[in-house]
DNA sequence: TTCGGCTGTGAAAATCCTGTGAACGCAGGG
DNA sequence: CCCTGCGTTCACAGGATTTTCACAGCCGAA
């Protein structure tokens, strides 16, 4: 299991003797890390595009609270550990159910925290996991993920980078129906806030892209009031080729088992 | 949607005074526990449809590290918490690195406890978000969750997204009488107003639905003046056929009450 | 059998959702 | 400094969906 992909971090904590020490491990261990000696906005988290935050909530004072339920309702795939001295039950059960975690306290071994870091990481990465192979063709289409672009025969289709991302989130989960919320998250990287149209503007500019390369297909399907789904289909006459029974070639066709253990 | 998904948690510990407060806590919180004094094979695990496993390794002795090894392979999306004694720097990264998710030590606050497997339980549903739930079969029906659509043979049956809460909710509920207040609650998310007459509306256009697609199949049944119940029976004279998912326990059918708590 | 309340039904009215074009702000390059 | 490409936001129009309503048919009890 591909457990060891790279962990970016951001620490926040002045205690200069804990950073240095765990930056050094860290370090060792290939993680991308940024230390801060104090808070920054959330939305600047977002940008530093991190799988983990590692913060002393003493160094925010009495924003701590809010600080850490603005952070965990922003990037809600973030992980989110606390590491700090003296705390109560009440004050842990608090920060958890508002988000956190992990919470450690000091002092404590960097071998652990890294550890307990890794733990909270580890869930995100496994859809990540498959998208390294080579080209991907769906339709008339090829998804080049080293290219950041997508082709029709050898002409183009010109993504920005959004756009791309977008079309790529789409097809790895070809045939499902996704949610704005879900795609947003996924490829902005952090929560859509309410009303926001982003995707639906992004899913025109990805149509006509589509349309204007491979006219005769259909890659993008609307679910009203539900989302969008990626599958190819050819618009013209030629016979259908996929009911909802669809080919089970994807190589995300994972078998469920079914077993009905009521209760 | 609710985010408070009830949690089924299984405990293998023998402490019984820690178990004994737990269980009390957790009950309160309407969650589903079964606690085992030793342990169990892996595989009975699958079967229990767990969220989270809480385990004290002690009970397991020499065989502790190896199966936690083999349940967090085996079952990559449970929750796996360790509360044990004494338990030396080493050992908490080894289990940690090992897969599992949290280790707490003894003595600890129930409180704590459940908020810990609270998290846990979040970062898993979150990062499996969507997937995971295989097609139900039920009659000539296939409800698909990840396409918030339900099929007969490969024929869609066009249902809009209230539609198919509606049909979830009641085939997951097969052979239980609901009440429309129930319903309402739990596909609207908010209680319904007195005289509101959604929820039979709903109910026609499914039925209208299913009938063009399924016209030999009932699968919605009236109870006069208490609700509605999902059993797919066949119209025709012809025997009972059963649909492939599940054996059809046409058991006693229990009226379940609008009481909102668990959900 | 009759009556009062419950449920089925069709359609109008109200609401919500999506597609779309365009304006805006921002950043990098010329 | 202006130009250009990109992402975001807004407002509006056309539809799709949901809610509401009135009425007819059905159920169970007296």
């Amino acid at each position: 299991m591909n457990t060891q992909q790279t962990i970016r971090l951001a620490v926040i904590d002045n205690d200069s003797g804990f950073v240095t020490v765990l930056s050094k491990r860290t370090e060792t261990a290939g993680w991308q890390q940024r230390v801060l000696s104090s808070a920054i906005p959330p939305e600047e988290l977002v940008a530093m595009k991190l799988n983990a935050l590692l913060l002393d909530p003493t160094v925010l004072g009495e924003e701590a609270w809010n600080y850490l339920e603005r952070v965990c309702a922003l990037l809600p795939d973030l992980g989110v550990i606390v590491c700090t001295g003296r705390s109560t039950v009440a004050q842990r059960v608090r920060g958890l159910r508002l988000g956190v975690d992990d919470w450690i306290a000091k002092p404590c071994h960097p071998e652990e925290v890294m550890a307990r870091i890794e733990a909270v990481s580890r869930r995100r990465r496994r859809s990540r996991a498959g998208t390294e192979t080579g080209p991907v063709v769906v339709g008339e289409l090829e998804i080049r993920a080293d290219q950041f672009q997508a082709f029709v025969g050898d002409g183009s289709l010109d993504l920005t980078r959004r756009e791309f991302e977008l079309l790529q989130l789409l097809a790895d989960a070809k045939g499902q129906v996704l949610e704005r919320e879900a795609i947003y998250q996924r490829v902005w990287g952090y929560a859509m806030a309410h009303g926001d149209r982003s995707v639906d503007v992004f899913i025109r500019k990805l149509r006509q892209k589509l349309e204007k390369r491979s006219p005769s297909w259909r890659y993008i399907h609307t679910h009203f009031g539900v989302g969008y789904r990626f599958d190819p289909e050819t618009g013209a006459g030629s016979g259908q080729q996929l009911g909802p029974g669809e080919p089970a070639e994807a190589e995300d066709s994972q078998v469920v088992h079914s077993s009905f253990t009521a209760g």
